[in-house]
DNA sequence: CTGAAAGCGCTTACAG
DNA sequence: CTGAAAGCGCTTACAG
């Protein structure tokens, strides 16, 4: 069964193959083709089941209506449910989307968007790590609509949608503070992400305020890391503190972590440690107790990206920059 | 910035773009050229950021060097490892995938096929639900190169890479008669799906053998299904059969949907309930306690799927049918 | 109202 | 050892 195109829609219609482009893209009436030819060419379409070639319209046009989503790691809860309402926020409007993770090695995140911009996606949404600020000025320089979440750099002008993660650290912490816990640790990583610093500075301003600042209750664990490790890390950091009443998670891995470290060491939840995690996950919801978390506006986030990258996919709003942040929701279980 | 073409690094040269193409794609020891020449072109090519067309290379050899994944739902943990092992194993062969989730309309499955085909994907992957047999014919009909996972048709001739399912549910009932449960219930789906099938067999065999067989002991959920749903017809059945002091879960999402159970019934496993579920999920660890569970090898499965796809892509192997597989594992735990 | 033609960026058979 | 040219399947400015 050979491939057809639109020269054999032509022949069998009659017609050019102008005619039947026009056609195909309801660009028919504008271009005043008759209604007899359109519905001709349109049925033997159909009988000959044509499918545009993708490839081809691309290559004319430049472009792919496709988008490049690039996120930390597509095995996480968290990355895989907004890649997940992206994909179907882009579809509605048409667009296809093409995922990768970074991974562990941050150094090859420049060959993801290499491969992307080889690929000719239309625009991006990227969730970048710490060394990925020189690929973005590099789709800035050509052109390329970019749309940055959950984090973003301070230095750079470029769109971003991301939770308001200062605000969500604080009112979590002062959560557990109004519960009545006074040493409450902070469990952080090394990776130095603005959003993580922006939580930790939640948390820090809240505690300072109410004069329950102590170096020691913060634990920075190193980024990337396995889960094992991860584990023993804050097994350490527990037993070395044993003042700590509370922690504040500031992932939803770390928090995992934090689970399998109570389960281990035995703590009863919030009795002998009271728990809150950033981000939801199914784990958090089926462990007894059940465990409190800042809930991101995921399905918020992700749509708000789509609507500014699609904004800057037209001409006329090329250049404009949006910067959103959306309100995180803490959401009260039975862990504090 | 423009777009650098073959042409302009043709120019810089001085020599044509038939020669540039050879050098670019490593043919140009074998077409010839000086190795004066390829060196001078590789080093234009890089000094001017040289980025191939795929789609102009795609239009004029007809390969795209990409391969379409079809999953059940991305967001399921199980599947999303298997797309992140079959990304990794089609990288290292320089193959793009591109993924997408059935989701929960089964008649939207053919537009997916669709598209992917309109995309030229050279190949595909995928995890088939009821209706998709006639799609997958279709694609058999256009030469296109398929593996299936996970499941298969059992009336068509393709490729496939599988759990020994029947195997496996064999060998955890067994576990479980052998650990002294008397009154094994299987929860399974309605999907009716091949592997969810031969799972039943396995358990039926053997609970047959044993004398243990009563119908009464067997649940259907329906599918697809909310998580709420699955929950409720769960406890309706454990409180209808109370005799019941071991289940057997088919998939993920009914073992985890079985833990809120046991959960909100104040259960303990395995005392009042011995659990097995086929799956292996981050909650099932984490969960006091651990759940056993049959884990599927899916390393295993989704690099034997992505080497018979590319045998299949390589013309004298095209037509070969493989159809492989893989035994899973029972990994003992606390919960039996 | 419709068609002929150029061109998107490549690859490759052919010629020399 | 290297180049001129056709062609992949479209879109669109131009002509009539």
């Amino acid at each position: 069964m050979k491939k057809i195109t639109i020269k054999d829609i032509a022949n069998e219609a009659g017609v050019s193959i102008s005619t039947v482009s026009f056609v195909i893209n309801d660009k028919g009436e504008k271009m005043g083709i008759s209604a007899a030819v359109i519905k001709k060419v349109k049925d033997i379409a159909e009988k000959l089941y044509y499918r545009p070639s993708m490839i081809a319209s691309s290559l004319r046009t430049g472009k792919t209506r496709s988008i490049g989503l690039i996120v930390e790691d597509i095995s996480n809860h968290f990355f895989s449910q907004l890649a997940r309402v992206i994909e179907n926020e882009a579809g509605k409007l048409g667009y296809r989307v093409f995922y990768c993770s970074i991974g562990n090695d941050d150094n090859e995140s420049d060959e993801l968007v290499q491969s992307l911009l080889q690929a000719n996606v239309d625009g991006f949404i990227i969730t970048p790590t710490k060394l990925m600020e020189q690929s973005i000025d590099n789709l800035l320089k050509l052109n390329k609509p970019v749309v940055l979440i959950d984090r973003y750099f301070a230095n750079q002008n470029v769109s971003h949608v991301v939770m308001d993660n200062y605000e969500a650290a604080y009112s979590a912490t002062q959560y557990l503070i109004n519960s009545g816990y006074q040493n409450i640790a902070l469990v952080n990583n090394s990776s130095g992400m603005i959003q993580m610093q922006l939580r930790e500075k939640g948390y820090t301003d809240v505690i300072k305020k109410n004069n329950l600042f102590n170096e020691s209750n913060i634990l920075y664990i190193d980024y990337p890391n396995e889960e094992e490790n991860r584990v023993s890390e804050i097994t350490k950091f527990l037993k070395k503190n044993p003042k700590i009443d509370a922690v504040l998670f500031l992932t939803n891995y770390l928090g995992l972590a934090g689970l399998h470290v109570v389960k281990n060491m035995g703590l009863q939840v919030p009795k002998d440690l009271a728990i809150v995690s950033f981000d939801d996950h199914y784990s958090f919801r089926l462990n007894t107790p059940t465990i409190t978390v800042v809930e991101q506006p995921l399905e918020e986030i992700a749509v708000q990206a789509v609507e500014i990258l699609m904004g800057q996919m037209v001409d006329e709003k090329k250049g404009e920059v949006h910067k959103v942040m959306k309100k995180g929701k803490l959401v009260i279980r039975e862990s504090v």
